[in-house]
DNA sequence: CCGATTTTGTTCTCACGTTCACAAGCTCCT
DNA sequence: AGGAGCTTGTGAACGTGAGAACAAAATCGG
């Protein structure tokens, strides 16, 4: 998404070995898709089975695969395991992708603790925390340690996919760390925009805003008409930490 | 994004008192980047600074906010207090909303403690799972319930959103019950694509999907030479059973 | 061996989203 | 009062994504 990529005006030169950013984000699906099929025993399967099984319309499903190639056979489908097999590398999860959370609050430690986190594709090699007392404190199979031991842990084992579970004050300045170190793509559930430099991938995951989209669809579904149509600020209904400071008009 | 939204083909008749869905998804972030300017004790913000904060670009900012209204003022910029107000009411958090949560295992824990729900409009109701030996156990301040209260609380409370936290086994099954007993909003952490009828939403968070999105990227940035081009199904490194992050004891 | 049937891969069209560029409108200074 | 200087709101151009529709290729039955 703030993929930071060389993009050039030229011929509408797609597929200078480029997938669309939309199907990039549907391959994944596509994979757990496949492997439940293949957990089920079916050995291939039609464009409309894998459709259906991914949650999105046929048409879409086969556009999506021909960027990779073309892994199907007409009249017949895909062989579920060697689709799967061509999707994971693509991805790239044939080979194992080090990680390290830092900020073991309630959700890093939610992550650290899922089991089946650790086993395949993604291995976390350090749960990183700056609060003393937390530091060596066991979580699951791995200890907790200093934050400042950053650099020599992504050095030593090649990380660079970071994920940051700490608050938002924070965040930042260890989005910063964490690229100064070396790690080029961060995955953020902390509730602020991060910067980065170019070349540094980073997603985020914000739960209070997922639940904010669905409130808007839910306030249309409901009330149509009973919106106030543009109320002069009001009390606020009390809803915001906020002291107000100088909220005055003309500044 | 699942919206069953009533489309119809005439002509491009959009602002139908509608909001583009790209742009329902980035008021949220508007509104938390109005908050940090409140908080800092900034009464007015120019669309350059505002579009700043909050990591998008001037021209997209003024776009999105054009289609609330004219809420700016040209040669000067926008009150950050009205401003806020004027989003706050369009998504819709002036009012609150009652929330469950289903399945109480690590991340059920971590979202029952998460600060970030109270402030922002959304008042979580009750904690349930299915499981015997949780049923009473205490979270923070509230105590976890059974499954089996669901249609109660849902018709008590006029709970409207459910937020799945089970492992993907349970999850269509508690899905189904959610929607059949008046729940008309969903956010899905089950490592699963969900069913629901129309007229109901449904959003996923999915971590093992967005490492896998970041995966991608890595791997293009590391060896654009040194991927392999078309491999005959070699031994799969054994990766089936890709981790997400809805893990959890079962509901 | 040939035609009927199935299903992929791809082309075409339309809708949606992003960005540019600029006129309209507001404030402030002289 | 009038012009200079900002900043919003929006029209238009461009790029990306989705879906319908169909030709190409494979299997199967006779």
């Amino acid at each position: 998404m703030t993929r930071a990529s060389s993009r050039r005006p030229g011929p509408p030169t797609r597929t200078e070995r480029g997938i669309p950013e939309a199907t990039v984000a549907r391959l994944p699906v596509y994979l757990r898709a496949l492997t439940a099929l293949s957990d089920s025993g079916i050995a291939t399967a039609s464009s409309e089975d894998l459709a259906t099984a991914a949650g999105v319309n046929s048409a879409k499903l086969r556009k999506d695969l021909s960027y990779l190639g073309s892994y199907g056979t007409r009249g017949v489908g895909y062989d579920v395991e060697y689709l799967r097999y061509q999707i994971a590398r693509e991805i790239g999860v044939t080979q194992d992708w080090a990680v390290v959370i830092v900020g073991i609050g309630n959700l890093g430690h939610a992550l650290a603790n899922y089991s089946g986190f650790g086993t395949r594709g993604f291995r976390i090699v350090a749960l990183l925390d700056a609060d003393p007392n937390l530091i060596g404190e066991r979580v699951g199979d791995m200890e907790i340690r200093d934050f400042a031991e950053l650099e020599d842990i992504v050095e030593a084992d090649r990380v660079s996919i970071g994920v940051i579970t700490t608050p938002a004050g924070p965040a930042q300045e260890v989005c910063d760390r964490l690229v100064a170190a070396g790690v080029t793509s961060i995955l953020n559930f902390a509730p602020v925009v991060l910067s980065v430099p170019d070349g540094v991938d980073i997603r985020k995951v914000d739960l209070s805003i997922e639940l904010q989209i669905l409130a808007y669809h839910e306030q249309r579904k409901s009330g149509e008409a009973a919106l106030p149509q543009v109320p002069e600020l009001p009390a606020m209904n009390g809803l915001t930490d906020l002291p107000s400071v100088g909220g005055g008009v003309g500044a």
